[in-house]
DNA sequence: CTGAAAGCGCTTACAG
DNA sequence: CTGAAAGCGCTTACAG
């Protein structure tokens, strides 16, 4: 444990320097074989881990990143978490983790962190909220930060899934159940992801030779509540969809539970599928079809982008394509009663 | 944000000493107001933050500590962590994430984030399925751990949730709508937890005057999974219960669905009660009755404690009661057809 | 009241 | 092929 390296130089009979080498795997290292096995065996023997504050010290660099995000809370963020985790990990880099409301706008929280040398860089999962102003105020012009999920115009350094494929393979499944009449229930209009993901939507209608309505697209937001008051909103006008996509799983079950409360029965009377897929989606009532994403790789090329980026290789901007969406049925969906 | 002390020291006119001593509110320097406000003054101008790993190497001290979980993907870990961040922002440590799953039992994992001063120590939250036996291993006789939610014989160290009170809590609610078949879909044997939860049913059952049927007890686990085998095993056997308390949110999140399937009415037919309340259970069909309890402060708790413990103070096994288990009443409950 | 100096554990250019 | 030494940025006992 608190085995230093002098400590094992000792044993071996040799200069710290020459243990520090062989450790390291220095190829410069000409040290005769038997004396390289000699440290080696002695820093096994002593079960030797390099102290993490003087390697930070001297190499000015942590080998820590944080990933900061509005919401820890979600199985989507668990993969995404292990996915950074696996590639930090294989890179030997360790994650730590920051809540972004703990982040205020305009605090100075990542700079402090960096400033401080305890982490090289961000992953960074911006609130839907956050304007592209506010994270450029966290930011700064502060290159260690890859976006994920979303990207900002002007800003080089992002890992997004290919929300565009995703969405419309949702409205396709629907249009392929015999659905004309089908809702949006997106994002907020300021973003990026929401605007992708209703590109896909208006992509997979148009391609479908379908007319795309104004009326039966809303835009506020992906939580519960508010695909709540978008489905309230969406019953008020006419005509009435079918078939609605919504942008986001947790919006989903918020539409569920609005539907349950008009007495709209799903599938028989209206299709639901959501964009994202997540364990309570095979328990909600009736079953949700789903569109599941590949978090997991965004996670890990972040990662691993991040790196790169440390080392001076020039900022990506990165859509994760493999795996594809895939389509998650289940019992929310069905063709219409009256096409 | 790469300034040095002997920058500051330079600006300021005054030697690196008196720098990082006033820098650090020590109570022996005797410098000047006037000295003093300059440094200061410097060092804002500066931007100025210490480099952290010249003071984890001078202090051999890393103000960081991990919590280790087996879930992050749960709103419940989110209040432990929201708790656990602030408490130890309040105390300058930094929060790391470990995900108990990359830690294999047996492994060294923990033992080399100490090892190399990554961490001072752990706030760990066991898998049910990791044995004392196994926790030992991962955790040898290491002081610098917190148990938290759980705890195990032989080891000082811990913070829980008053399990008893919040299980007992549940059942009383049951037993004052007039239920008199109430039975336990509890955790697994083994688990501390789970006993606790199961003497909190117990002690509500007697104290009401209530027989304790070893048949409407079942101890599969707190997963979905688990929860709807234990609905039908229940189903299956006679007499049937009115109503149950679901030792978790999750299983209770399965009972539903398990019920649904057999054509059983949720609440008419029978009550389901869950321990933990999660924003989930408000969009389940019907709303799920909760009783929640206070895992924002359990996580605060664990870390103030661990910090004690790190400065030498004796471990503590804590139960946090404050605030107490609280009912959240919803509509999954409702008094017996026939009592 | 303030400063010079040692040393935390590491890596690496340099010397031999 | 291997070692002595400097230095990363900090804190703190010691000296004056």
């Amino acid at each position: 444990m608190a085995t230093k390296l002098t400590e094992i130089a000792r044993q071996a009979g040799v200069s710290v320097s020459v243990v520090s080498r062989v450790l390291n795997g220095d190829p410069t290292v000409r040290a005769r074989e038997e004396t390289r096995q000699r440290v080696l065996q002695v820093a096994k023997d002593l079960n030797y881990t390099a102290n993490y504050a003087g390697r930070a010290l001297r190499l000015a660099r942590s080998n820590a990143l944080a990933l900061i995000t509005p919401n820890v809370s979600s199985p989507l963020f668990a993969d995404l978490l292990a996915g950074a985790t696996e590639a930090a990990e294989a890179a030997n880099y360790t994650v730590l983790i920051g809540l972004a409301d703990t982040i205020a706008a305009g605090s100075d929280t990542l700079r402090r962190l960096v400033g401080e040398g305890r982490v090289d860089g961000f992953v960074l999962q911006r609130h839907d909220d956050l304007s592209d102003q506010a994270l450029e105020s966290l930011v700064a012009n502060d290159a260690r930060v890859v976006l994920v999920t979303s990207r900002t115009p002007g800003r080089r350094g992002s890992v997004i899934l290919d929300d565009v494929a995703g969405a419309k393979l949702a409205t396709q499944h629907l249009i392929s159940l015999g659905h004309k009449r089908i809702a949006l229930i997106g994002g907020v209009p300021h973003s990026d992801i929401a605007r992708r993901r209703e590109h896909g939507y208006a992509l997979a209608l148009h391609e479908a030779g379908l007319r795309r309505r104004e009326s039966l697209v809303c835009r506020l937001g992906y939580t519960p509540e508010a695909a709540e008051s978008a489905v309230e909103i969406l019953y008020a006008g006419t005509p009435r969809p079918t078939g609605v996509v919504v942008a986001n799983v947790n919006g989903a079950i918020g539409a569920l539970t609005a539907l349950r409360r008009l007495g709209v029965d799903v599938p028989s009377e209206i299709s639901v599928v959501a964009y994202h897929d997540e364990w309570v989606a095979e328990h909600t009532w009736p079953a949700l079809t789903t569109v599941k994403m590949p978090y997991y790789e965004v996670g890990a090329q972040a990662v691993r982008s991040l790196i790169d980026q440390l080392s001076g290789k020039p900022a990506q901007d990165i859509v994760v394509r493999e795996p594809p969406p895939q389509l998650v049925l289940r019992s929310s969906t069905a063709p219409p009663k009256e096409p």
